[in-house]
DNA sequence: ATCCCATGTGTACGAGTGTACGTATCGATG
DNA sequence: CATCGATACGTACACTCGTACACATGGGAT
């Protein structure tokens, strides 16, 4: 590996690429807009990535990862006791703050639902995630836990409604299988 | 409401809206790609529909009756038994057959999730498919079904992989009260 | 019969886009 | 030191887009 003039070039690329997804959104991502939020010229952000997929899956690929160290960091996985009420809680978390966050890997993650290149990204995020929540569960109901909580996520943003943490608690539980 | 020259002029239009998000994305969805789709000329989609968002709320709309229709159809809602097995195989008859149509519907459904217009179309649907559903058991499971049965959606249309009608059937009935 | 306005049509403009390509610059290699 | 490839930069082209606007047309109201 050569050194770079700019060795992180392109590391602030992805991040100026973040950014613009989260404040205008993947309709709004474009090499040049890319370009004027990093600060760089166009030919930069066309050379590094000659393709916006794969900005977009290296995008993803920063943020799927910034959560799992969350996750990793909240120490949920080693944990020992009430699991659902443990996950309602770092739900709440997540969807408490500013919510621009959230709405940007939420976006990123279901554009793979028309963008192939996009696929593997999120298919491995999930299959990884489900294997760290499989810890303190088995396999099926971790994939199922992890179910519920996008589609309790879905209607939080897509409704604007504000998430209900006892909820959550209540129905995640149904789920994990009472020994 | 005074007669059209083509009455059905709008109603095409709107068609051809949904088959070219079906085939190219919403990415792909312009004025003039709807034009040449509905085969009129590029006056008519803007006089009828002034901006994008319009389009796409009437096209959201649209596909959501037509998603309510087939459920009112099946029989699900007012029949007996085992709910999670009828919920199991109804999404198995949705995602079965040719997946374009389930991509572009949820592909729609998604959308709100940044552009605000979409919004209150998407919160209505669920609410009244939660509220169809409750018929069959209570408010809090009916909503929890829904977000388990999108999520379930979600991560067979996003890893690609075969929908296990086994498995919904067993984590959905996990959510349903035991009387 | 006449007028009005919703509807329909065609065209043009400026902005933004992906892409390509020539050139410049630095670091490593020999 | 000479050379070469990776990286960086600037510009130009062809294309699509939303938007605006002037004009045509026909049905309903008066």
């Amino acid at each position: 590996m050569s050194r770079r003039y700019d060795p992180e070039r392109r590391q602030r690329i992805i991040d100026a690429a973040i950014r613009v997804v989260g404040e205008r959104g993947i309709a709004g991502l474009s090499h040049r807009s890319v370009a004027a939020e990093a600060d760089v010229p166009l030919g930069s952000t066309t050379y590094h990535f000659a393709t916006l997929d794969e900005l977009m899956v290296a995008a993803l690929r920063q943020t799927n990862e910034g959560f799992a160290k969350a996750l990793a960091a909240s120490g949920l996985e080693d944990a020992e006791g009430d699991l659902a009420a443990d996950l309602a809680r770092a739900l709440g978390t997540w969807l408490g703050g500013d919510r621009t966050g959230v709405e940007l890997e939420y976006e990123l993650y279901l554009a793979a639902l028309r963008r192939p290149a996009l696929r593997p990204v999120a298919a491995e995020w999930t299959e990884e995630t489900a294997e760290r929540l499989a810890r303190r569960t088995d396999p099926v109901t971790a994939r199922a836990l992890l179910a519920l909580m996008d589609g309790i996520c879905l209607q939080v943003l897509l409704t604007g409604s504000p998430y209900d943490e006892g909820y959550a608690r209540d129905v995640l539980s149904r789920v994990i299988p009472r020994p």
